[in-house]
DNA sequence: CGCGACGTTGATTTGCCTCAACGATTGTGG
DNA sequence: CCACAATCGTTGAGGCAAATCAACGTCGCG
């Protein structure tokens, strides 16, 4: 539970009273590699703390191509907010890319915290803008940049975690196929 | 006033002393059309809430190419996230496509209103989610659908205002040349 | 060991861009 | 109120970035 807190003490200060008030309400799972928390259709009940290991977040278009939204490794929350603040069924798939412990907090017990505990509410309310920020660059690069330059900035942004993930998940992310990622990664070696 | 609280009022209730507390706080100004609030390299200060008219955020690469990243008609709120939540200069350009009415809230005054008033944190916590998942589904627009696609969507989502968009500015939108938008619907008009 | 996923490379195609020219509209200053 | 400039939408010709399809070697894993 302590890296759940730690997390949450980035932005608000909790008692000892108040961090027991949230644990209660925490469930802990494990998952195996490549194990599915959420498929399209499902109703996402959860918001997903991941403890260690790493998710991913991924739709399937009409022609079956899969595409990476977002990558969550340790210390990331994940989840899927259209389904999750609407309560009809979403889009979204969220799989482990390895074997990973995750910490779930309900919809229904985060909104009930919202109310014993504004502090909580600040804390997802800060989060929530700094998805929103990190989504609305996403935007800005996907409109301005060429395919190498934002493999670039996949590269900067995710460093910490590249070793992790496999080109082809890097090529669904960026928005390109893994064959003119494997090309443009060749190209790039050569004086 | 009124048209600020109704909105605010889709998620929370307000006392009439509440409504007193932000109002003091509000900022009205008027703007002619493509007046600029906003440009490169601002901080900004402000969430702008439309009164009336319509504003657009966009950005300019360094090809000098713009780059719409956001609408914002008649009740909608607005502001460079980035810029606002880390007080760091911002890329975000805003500017009105119409004369317009905008209110203003500075970034401080709302602080202290979110620890007068936790229920207004609510509001925007609430309002954040919902950018949130907007953003999230423009992005998964743009890695699964053709051009032609996101057109449609954007004529559906955006019908209301469609009406005082150029065309220019939706093919800045959906990430397309004015001229290939041009022909693609010259091609939709034909059997 | 054998199978399936991955990365690579080649040949070809295509969706969209660039540049250029033109008429129509809008806006602006004299 | 008109002349002029600026912006917009349209159309054509040509080009390029990235996709597609296909074949092949490698590796990790059951």
């Amino acid at each position: 539970m302590e890296a759940l807190f730690n997390n949450i003490s980035r932005y608000i200060q909790l008692t000892d009273e108040e961090q027991e008030l949230i644990s209660r309400r925490i469930v802990e799972k494990t998952f195996r590699r490549k194990q599915l928390l959420l498929q399209e259709g499902d109703i996402c009940k959860h918001s997903y703390f991941v403890k260690s290991g790493c998710l991913r977040g991924y739709t399937i278009d009409k022609d079956g191509t899969e595409h990476n939204i977002v990558f969550a490794p340790q210390g990331w929350w994940i989840a899927d907010m259209y389904s999750l603040i609407t309560a009809q069924p979403g889009q979204l798939f969220i799989e482990t890319t390895s074997n990973a412990t995750v910490q779930l907090l309900s919809r229904s017990d985060q909104e009930e915290l919202f109310i014993l505990l504004p502090k909580l509410e600040r804390f997802f309310r800060i989060l929530t803008e700094n998805a929103l920020v990190s989504n609305q660059q996403r935007i800005i690069d996907n409109l301005s940049l060429s395919a190498q330059d934002r493999y670039q900035r996949f590269c900067e942004r995710y460093a910490g975690i590249l070793e992790h993930i496999s080109q082809k998940q890097i090529a669904s992310y960026i928005g390109v196929t893994p064959e003119f990622l494997s090309r443009m990664i060749a190209r790039k070696e050569e004086p």
